[in-house]
DNA sequence: GCCGTTTTCGGCCCGACTGTTTTCAGTCG
């Protein structure tokens, strides 16, 4: 039974008291106690058995025992009697937007509707229109909801969104009379997927910043229209909303517009104690606005430090401020390297010396350059002569370059026995192993895990790549005990990848978190195979600042020298 | 159903927008 099974329950629940109509607070209770399960870091079983659950916030003694009877029988007796009471079609029209419970009782009750289709189907005939509170234009809004919802885009990769999503920033601060904008929402925190674009602007004239916005390149459809509100489609589907407010808003407004909204909620609670309103436009006392203009002063005001757009997902970070232990993030300015990145070789479409030339245009210092090894032959995976004049390329390569250094690595499959598709004496003569798997997806969590932890026993592999082998939007990772990996990771004193190609990011946040939590330390990879994907860099340490991991928690940080004495330092690890 | 330097009872985040209403309820972010 995972987190996630408990958080469907109570989800569930909430929704079908909404529409039983009960009590509003209780049914807040719920929600609350399933995003607080779902956020914190700890493993609920554990919690169950130390009957430590009412340590979760939300989670009270009533709560806790719900949860212990989910993970005992699987199931919830009340959970059973709701749903006898509200049929599960009544639950799937709640997701049309604009439709909520209230109606939704309302369809149910009076016409017996329990799904989607027929809501869509007696929509259309009129039958709607003399419901208590429905008239033609509310029926208009569900049948526009109904098309919508079929029309929904899947929440996107950040890295395929961002890069719009920037450009059209710079294109208002070239173009538009703004004095500030910025990126807000879920790509400002880098949550892993968007939904759409949230962008907020501070101008005098917000008309004709409305104007310049509605006519970039970009945008097909106008969506709507207002003097501090107007959204657009993107040609391929994606909406942008831009908000526009005055200059001495804009930090309240950024806060606002950032999130994440359980965030907001964590925030104001905390200004409604000390007697403060904390709003969009402001924070107010009385009526008297007390701060404002700079997110900094917003969080001031309320006797917080600046928290970091990444870690706003209220899990612990208000608290955590409150107490002065806010952890300093680690910044892409202090990233050095790239532990992970693909040339010719194997499956790369870059040589050593276009990689280098990416890397100083990039600031950077070094780049590991790690081709897949001999087994994984659809890579274009290294025999050993390859990997030897790859080694040769590379030496040549740093004695003539004063400022970037390479690196000369491997990603070596980790077989189903756990073993290396090398063996020692050529993995010894590398700089960086970085193990991977690439097959064997459906092993037992037996395998996975016995092949993962096998791996860091070596004295010559560095780095676990991908941990879980996740897909977003395409696959789970395979099944294995991570807990078991992160524990033999920071015994070998071996390091686990962030991932940062746009459809990994693996591990993820969560996980990073709790990683970091045994000792464990990071070491961030683009998985570049194509030059301008080593600018996926960025996302690993995105995640990274959601993990609420430091400078010295990430290895990327790390000079070329301090890199290599670190790397080689394994090895005394393992007596001869 | 949770929670506590105003409270163990009585509160529980805030505002915009829409559509249905003559002053407000429902929904959303």
């Amino acid at each position: 039974m995972k987190k996630s099974e408990v958080c469907a329950i109570f989800r569930d629940m909430a929704e079908m008291m909404e529409i039983l109509g009960e009590d509003v607070y209780r049914i807040r209770a719920y929600q609350r106690a399933a995003r607080s399960i779902e956020n914190t870091s700890a493993d609920i079983m554990d919690l169950a058995a130390r009957r430590e659950l009412t340590k979760i916030p939300g989670v009270g003694r009533e709560l806790a025992g719900k949860i212990e009877e989910i993970l005992a029988t699987g199931t919830l007796r009340k959970y059973e009697e709701l749903k006898e009471r509200v049929p599960p079609g009544l639950l799937e029209i709640l997701r049309v937007p604009g439709l909520g419970p209230k109606t939704a009782r309302v369809l149910h009750g009076e016409l017996g509707i329990e799904g989607i289709a027929a809501l869509e189907g007696l929509a259309r005939e009129g039958r709607l229109k003399d419901l208590p509170g429905i008239k033609a234009k509310t029926e208009e809004n569900i049948l526009r909801g109904i098309a919508l919802l079929r029309s929904a885009e899947e929440r996107r990769p950040l890295g395929m969104v961002l890069p719009l999503g920037q450009l059209v920033v710079e294109a208002l601060k070239e173009g538009a009379p703004v004095s500030r904008v910025s990126l807000a929402g879920s790509i400002r925190r880098c949550r892993e997927t968007v939904g759409d674009i949230d962008i907020l602007a501070s101008s005098g004239d917000p008309e004709k910043v409305m104007d310049f916005f509605t006519r970039l390149p970009p945008v097909a459809e106008i969506i709507t229209r207002g003097a501090t509100r107007t959204s657009v489609r993107t040609k391929d589907g994606l909406q942008i909303d831009l908000r526009v407010v005055p200059d001495e808003s804009y930090g309240a407004a950024l806060c606002y517009f950032t999130g994440s909204k359980e965030h907001n909620i964590r925030v104001r609670e905390l200004g409604v104690r000390s007697g403060l309103k904390v709003n969009e436009y402001g924070v107010f006392r009385g009526k008297k606005r007390v701060a404002g203009a700079t997110e900094e002063e917003v969080f001031d005001a309320l006797g917080l430090p600046f928290i970091p757009p990444e870690m706003r997902e209220d899990r612990g970070e208000v608290e955590a401020g409150l107490e002065g232990r806010l952890p300093r993030l680690v910044e892409l300015g202090e990233i050095k390297g790239d532990l992970h990145v693909h040339s010719k070789y194997s499956d790369g479409s870059a040589s050593l010396r276009e990689i280098a030339d990416k890397a100083r245009r990039m600031g950077l210092q070094w780049v590991a350059v790690c081709d897949h090894s001999r087994s994984l032959k659809v890579a274009g995976g290294l025999d050993p002569a390859a990997l030897a004049k790859k080694k040769q390329e590379i030496e040549a390569f740093n004695a003539g370059s004063k400022d970037v250094k390479l690196l000369c690595g491997s990603e070596v499959e980790i077989g189903l026995d756990g073993g290396l598709d090398y063996p020692d004496e050529i993995l010894a003569g590398l700089d960086v192993v970085i193990a991977a798997i690439h097959t064997g997806f459906r092993q037992s969590r037996e395998i996975q895990t016995r092949r993962l932890i096998k791996a860091t026993q070596s004295p010559y592999v560095h780095v676990i790549a991908h941990p879980t082998g996740r897909l977003i939007g395409e696959r789970d990772g395979y099944a294995v005990d991570l807990e078991a990996v992160y524990k033999a990771a920071a015994e070998t004193r071996t390091f686990l990848e962030i991932n940062a190609w746009y459809k990994r990011l693996d591990l993820n946040d969560l996980e990073c978190r709790k990683a970091s939590e045994t000792g464990v330390k990071f070491s961030i990879g683009s998985d570049a195979h194509l030059l301008n994907q080593m600018d996926f860099l960025a996302l690993g340490t995105g995640v990274a600042r959601r993990g609420w991991l430091t400078a010295r928690q990430v290895i990327n940080t790390l000079s070329h020298r301090e890199l290599a004495v670190l790397l080689k330092g394994k090895r005394s690890l393992f007596p001869k």
